[in-house]
DNA sequence: AATCGTCTGTTCGTTATCGCACGCACAGAA
DNA sequence: TTCTGTGCGTGCGATAACGAACAGACGATT
């Protein structure tokens, strides 16, 4: 079994060993649905239709939100967490192949017929997001509408992700790689600082942990990030968009492409209206 | 640049410079949209409505069906051929992220907002299809209905295809993925055979062509294929499940269970109405 | 202050794949 | 038949990543 696999083999437990608190950073700000791009881009008569179904939920590292045998009720808009698409080979080794944030939702391939996913959806990130039954969005889904387009822009968005992911993993290095990840998962979060330890991404990338290592080692001795100890800042992110493949732009393009009328995270609910 | 991306570099032409013909023993049969499953798959209500502008087009080898430039305008229903999707990166390498044949459409991306597509089309093995406007089933998918419901259940199944095929890429070892290729391939086509270059394999796995050779030389000894100047013949399928990863079996079965109500190719129309 | 668990750094031998080069075999054309 | 192009086989050094083992560094707990 690859060593880098081992966060997620215990598929007994529901939790990895270790999790990172919410923190009071995180909840001090008001927490609003709207802060998920998705939501942000319903119409108003289809927020308010949904919004009292919303749940708050916190979201800690490492939480399995569905896998193989659970069936999810549940889908997930994270606002502050950020949630990986992980795929269980048999031999344990995982790989990722989504990175799912506040610009999206997690499990909405369980309203498109199927009522389980190929994949486990691991928390990557700890922090907060709202869920609702699926069964609700799912009555929405089927009378179509504009929640309708939004979703079909977003998984065709997904799917490039996905697809882009595949290419990397053929021909790109792990240090590539890892600036690519970085930076997807920057875009989805407030700060310059993504709390992660190198065994954590190395199981994201598929990839043994002294990969990671050496990987980040280069770039902080090139001065683009520094870390310690599961925090890691981005210096300078130009730079690390330079020592990026371009898999990372590609993804980035295709979801601004489709997704552009999807208002940045935090935009008041008032102004919101002015783009529809 | 790599070697193995050599065959789809040339973006100024549409075409490989190498097109197996359209053989007789293709056309002898008769052909019906029905060969396709999803065309197979819809009401006859729905059916009726399209089938007057189906389009049967010659697939040869290598053509572009469409990529970066190229504004597409027909979504594609492969009948006898397969088309890889094909991601190209900057310096010219490709990488195949999903098979499309007589089990699905090419370009439903196109109907879900997009115009275009972050990847390129690319015949990979010759014969026939029909062709549709795309605008036509756009006015279908506005209206929902189950062509509705059906493709989004394909577009399910592809979703696990292409990441599956992501994980692939990162895992296992080329002779693996190219059972596992064949053996898809296989499923799309109508005999043990299957006409294709170790080049042409290469450029699709994304690996050298001496890797393929080397793994198909492997299987060649021992007795599970025989092959001779593109000719590939599957002599012990069994065997080649065994030496697969279980990729393979995984795209298989998660494209069964979205896709169990549309007949198999060649159902008589007749019949196809009593699946409804 | 001492201890312990976790995170990170480093080394070493092994393996898969790469990139390149060359040679052979077969099929169709001259 | 001979020539030529295409497809396939093989060998070789280089490289990236692997697997394993261990050492140091830091933080939290006692």
């Amino acid at each position: 079994m690859n060593s880098a696999t081992m966060n997620f083999a215990p598929a007994t437990s529901s939790r990895l060993s270790v999790a990172w608190p919410v923190t009071k950073a995180m909840m001090c700000r008001p927490h609003s649905p709207l802060q998920n791009h998705l939501l942000a881009a319903l119409s108003q008569e289809e927020f308010d239709h949904l919004s009292p179904y919303l749940e708050l939920v916190q979201m800690p590292l490492g939480e399995v939100l569905h896998g193989f045998s659970g069936r999810t009720q549940y889908v997930y808009f994270p606002t502050t967490a950020i949630v990986s698409l992980v795929y269980v080979l048999e031999d344990g080794a995982t790989a990722e192949t989504a990175i799912i944030g506040n610009e999206g939702v997690l499990g909405i391939s369980l309203l498109m017929g199927g009522e389980n996913t190929p994949n486990r959806a691991v928390v990557q990130s700890a922090g907060l997001g709202y869920r609702l039954k699926a069964q609700l969005l799912k009555n929405e889904f089927d009378l179509a509408g504009s929640v309708f387009q939004i979703l079909l822009r977003y998984f065709q968005a997904l799917m490039t992700h996905v697809a882009q992911t595949a290419v990397c993993n053929r021909h790109h290095t792990v240090e590539q790689q890892l600036c690519r990840f970085l930076l997807l998962s920057l875009d989805r979060l407030p700060s310059n600082s993504i709390t992660m330890t190198q065994e954590l991404i190395a199981s994201m990338l598929g990839v043994r942990r002294e990969g990671v290592t050496e990987a980040a080692g280069n770039l902080q001795r090139a001065g683009l990030i520094k870390y310690s100890r599961g925090q890691i800042e981005v210096l300078a992110r130009p730079k690390l968009e330079k020592a990026a493949c371009e898999c990372y732009a590609v993804v980035k393009q295709e979801f601004d492409r489709l997704l552009t009328h999807a208002p940045r995270c935090g935009t008041p609910h008032a102004l919101r209206q002015s783009c529809a």
